[in-house]
RNA sequence: GGGGUCUUAGCUCAGCUGGGAGAGCAUCUGCCUUACAAGCAGAGGGUCACAGGUUCGAGCCCUGUAGGCCCCACCA
């Protein structure tokens, strides 16, 4: 006995049995086999404190489906799974647990502070991978890596070594953005500007007269919209070319409440324009007024302690707070009679984008990496299409990029990631090292200490490509799977991550990490916002598939969406998607209940009818079109065709037309010619399909095939010549077309489906008629005919017949009761204004002597044969009218 | 300030190298026809933002305008 399907489609339950199933099979491992040809995609390792958002929903479907794709095209597929320390979220996250039990990091120390974290990881970084077992990712899962296992630590450590040799990763005494309240350095990529409604301090200084006291008429204006950073100020400047101000070259200003004189230097980079035209300069503060410092050999002071309140060097405001401070120092430059007026002012603040906290610029020794030499390959690379970014406008941000890159700072006074390996000896010695050292080379001394600090996350991740296959050892997995076929990521990483990744590869593996990067957008809600906890406007795709299954939520996030752009989500698109679910499920136990337990023989080829042909002609070119659209990486495009072949050709057509055969058994080889293509028909589709719904497919193909093999491991339809039927093609679509006309004129007339009527086909043409023959049949189940006749003329049909003319022949239902000539006249007084307006619109391109000319041959051809189509057609309308009026 | 992108049916969006405008949802009409009402059949609905240009031919290519969104820079 065949097994059987439900009667409904309900995928609860039926996805984890399936699952489980890959996973005891172990479909999902690979293996380096020199026989076949790898394909490799490395996931992104979503975060060990993060839930699965839609976000990771979009991004492993699509890797889903080129993974699953290709592996059923024969090549080896590996997708590499594993997951992220993160080292500030998850620092974060620890410090907000211990708050809740009243102890700080601190408190804690180091190395109980880190046990904690690996208890973390340990608790939670399952999670979210159990979570993506539940959108079917065919991941290798015995490959799991962590960014801080043995192998990537190990790989950090060399790649610091490495380029610390080269001098390419050095430590520096530069301004960086301090997050007072994550109390660690930042890197520009994780700076976020947001614009905040603030004031613009308007403030006078006065200039320092011959005594060298301040004067008491002369000042000199300016404005800022962080007044107390004055505390900080070592000179302020004006543009060498500003003439207003040439009196003041080679004068000092009075710093107030400071109380000393500072300089007036010449700087370009001050905007005559803007403002008066005199900037302050805070070198310690500011990264432009850094840079003026260096120039200018200006002292920097730093104001600030760490957790952002006033220092030592801010004499009587030491220990308040920077608002508190600004405050106090706006009221007294008030009292001093130095403040000219607060303006209202909107500006862009530079904020930490995981907690949102005002950075603020400072002067700190942190560690580096020089990215002048090192972004140069990855440059190349993509200006030579080695590397492909698609969709290719995301060129342009990666070049905005690499353009006006900057050294990128990578300690963080974080405790959570890879510790840096540099050793300081109390000699003063820095040693870079593997290894601990057990000594210092340079005073022999034992007390060496490890640099406290560790990496941005994001230096681990740049290693992902090569760290997972084993680097730094030359592995056997590594010389097969790299470099990797594709990423799939979000264009909002390009900046932290791709081009990491990228320069990372061509610098440690002298090869790029992928040869291309597929960008998807943002998942946002129905009403186009971004998908937020704030906002709690956030979809669960968990929730979805409980209610919807995992299919249904995979293909909503696939269709009708193009690669980089965002999409919105809402039920009533996953709802659609369960529909075809259902749909599929049902034709196939249509399919099911009639084979019964007769395995249907492949037919010889003229046992094939004419439908068959059809639908295995237009099966046979979906293949090629739908394979053609997923190399491409045209996802949406591609499972959009399946979809409309599935619904509207093959069950709302084929399976409506060879019902008939089926439930007749008149007619033994034909029927299993029916029984034998909707199997073969439903298969290639289900596997076509299975990329992209891998559970229904599998459940459907092992019970149609009544066999434990899995539709993941068969093979990927190919197209063949066999199944190539013009003929056939365009007859079916001539039946349908008159199909479709005669329902149309029944359902306009308010014919109730149950009259059924006759129909008579006239044509002159041979063919047509042929045609009309082979699928008569189809007019009585479809079409509501009581008996269809096919003549060379219309001798014998009664005159006031409902006619339709399509291409080649006239259609004609004479119904038992008259109908309204009239209105019947009117109809086809339409068809002939339509017929009319083709015809002119026809002759207008073929009378024109440069379409003629220019235009490709096959296409002037198309335009004759259509405007001798509708003459034909006009004039039997023409003829038919003719006959009414009588 | 620089760059990108979008503007197509009531809504959400596709539309691949330029060759007669599509889908889903919604609406209207008729059907519980033994795979499916999570369905079937039919219908209505679009000067493809606007203005130029290139072309035999433009939703698609070029220029400009208007509006929306995003990224980068940050004039203190």
């Amino acid at each position: 006995m065949r097994k059987e399907l439900e009667k409904t489609y309900n995928p609860k339950g039926m996805e984890d049995r399936i699952y489980q199933n890959w996973l005891d099979k172990k479909y999902f491992h690979a293996e380096v086999d020199k026989t076949k040809k790898p394909f490799t995609i490395v996931i992104p390792p979503p975060n060990i404190t993060g839930q699965l958002h839609m976000g990771h929903a979009l991004d492993n479907t699509m890797q889903d489906i080129l993974i699953r794709f290709k592996r059923m095209q024969g090549y080896n597929a590996l997708w590499q799974p594993g997951t992220d320390h993160a080292s500030i979220a998850t620092e974060v996250k620890i410090i907000e647990t211990l708050k809740k039990e009243g102890v700080s990091k601190e408190d804690l120390g180091r190395e109980k502070f880190l046990e904690r974290a690996w208890e973390w990881k340990k608790e939670y970084g399952g999670r979210i991978i159990s979570q993506l077992k539940k959108m079917g990712s065919s991941c290798d899962w015995d490959r799991e890596r962590f960014t801080m296992d043995e192998g990537c630590n190990k790989a950090v450590t060399e790649v610091f070594c490495k380029m610390h040799e080269k001098g390419w990763i050095y430590k520096g005494s530069r301004i960086i953005n301090w997050c007072p309240v994550c109390n660690t350095s930042i890197s520009d990529a994780e700076v976020e500007y947001e614009e905040q409604a603030g004031h613009f301090w308007h403030i006078k200084y006065p200039l320092v007269d011959e005594n060298g006291k301040p004067s008491t008429t002369e000042f000199l204006e300016f404005a800022t919209t962080r007044p107390e950073t004055m505390l900080g100020d070592t000179a302020v400047a004006i543009n060498p070319d500003d003439e207003r101000y040439t009196y003041l070259k080679g004068r000092k200003v009075w710093l107030p409440i400071v109380n000393k004189p500072i300089p007036v230097v010449e700087d370009s980079y001050v905007d005559m324009e803007f403002g008066t035209g005199v900037v302050k300069i805070t070198p310690a503060h500011d990264p432009n007024d850094f840079e003026v410092g260096k120039r200018h050999n200006l002292p920097e002071i730093n104001i600030l302690n760490d957790n952002a309140t006033i220092n030592s060097n801010g004499g009587k405001f030491e220990g308040l707070d920077r608002y508190e401070a600004r405050k106090q120092i706006v009221k007294e430059l008030d009292e001093l009679g130095l403040l000219v007026e607060i303006e209202d002012y909107s500006h862009n603040v530079g904020t930490h984008d995981r907690c949102k906290t005002t950075i603020e610029p400072m002067i700190k020794k942190q560690w580096f990496v020089k990215m002048d030499e090192l972004i140069k390959p990855a440059v190349k690379a993509v200006k030579d299409g080695d590397i492909k970014l698609v969709p290719e406008r995301m060129d342009k941000t990666y070049y905005n990029w690499t353009d006006n890159i900057r050294d990128w700072c990578i300690s963080r006074q974080l405790w959570w990631g890879h510790r840096i390996p540099a050793y300081y000896c109390e000699c003063g010695e820095t040693i870079v090292s593997r290894m601990r050292p057990e000594k210092c080379p340079k005073c022999g001394c034992t007390h060496l200490e490890q640099d406290p600090d560790t990496l941005d996350t994001w230096f681990s991740s740049a290693l992902w490509p090569f760290s997972t296959l084993g680097w730094p050892e030359m592995t056997e997995d590594l010389k097969y799977f790299y470099p990797t076929d594709v990423l799939v990521t979000g264009y909002d990483i390009i900046f932290f991550w791709v081009i990491r990744m990228i320069f990372s590869g061509f610098e440690n593996m002298g090869e790029k990490p992928f040869n291309t990067v597929l960008f998807h957008g943002l998942v946002r809600d129905s009403q186009g916002r971004k998908m937020s906890k704030s906002l709690g406007n956030g979809i669960d795709p968990l929730e979805i598939i409980d209610q919807y299954g995992a299919d249904a939520l995979r293909l909503t996030l696939i269709t009708g969406n193009a690669p980089g752009n965002d999409m919105r989500f809402y039920n009533e698109r996953v709802e659609a998607s369960r529909n075809f679910a259902n749909k599929i499920w049902n034709a196939s136990r249509f399919i099911m209940m009639n084979m019964g337990d007769e395995e249907p023989k492949k037919p010889l080829s003229n046992e094939l009818e004419p439908v068959d042909k059809w639908i295995l002609s237009k099966c046979n070119t979906l293949i090629k079109d739908v394979t053609d659209n997923m190399e491409k990486y045209e996802l949406g495009v591609a499972v959009q065709k399946v979809y409309d072949f599935i619904w509207d050709e093959f069950c709302d057509w084929y399976i409506e037309m060879v019902k008939p055969r089926l439930y007749s058994d008149s007619d033994a080889s034909s029927k299993n010619a029916a029984l034998w293509t909707l199997k073969h028909v439903c298969i290639e589709s289900l596997k076509l399909l299975h990329p992209y719904m891998p559970f229904v497919t599998e459940e459907i193909f092992t019970t149609i095939q009544d066999a434990e093999e899995s539709i993941m491991i068969s093979s990927w339809p190919v197209y063949s010549e066999e199944f190539s039927f013009a003929y056939e093609e365009k007859a079916i679509e001539t039946i349908k077309e008159a199909v479709r006309a005669i329902r149309n004129v029944r359902s306009n007339m308010n014919v109730a489906p149950s009259r059924k009527a006759e129909v008579f086909v006239v044509s002159e043409s041979e063919e047509i008629r042929k045609t009309f023959e082979e699928g008569m049949l189809f007019f009585s189940s479809l079409a509501y005919a009581s008996k269809v006749e096919v003549k060379d003329n219309k001798d014998g049909i009664a005159d006031d017949a409902v006619s339709i003319v399509i291409a080649g022949a006239t259609v004609y239902i004479p119904f038992e009761e008259l109908v309204d000539i009239a209105q019947e006249i009117e109809r086809l007084k339409k068809e002939e204004a339509r017929l009319n307006s083709e015809i002119a619109r026809s002759n207008g391109m073929l009378s024109n002597e440069r379409f003629l000319s220019k235009a490709p041959e096959a296409k002037v051809n198309e335009e004759k044969e259509k405007l001798s189509k509708y003459e034909q057609m006009l004039a039997e309308v023409k003829n038919r009218l003719a006959q009414l009026s009588k």
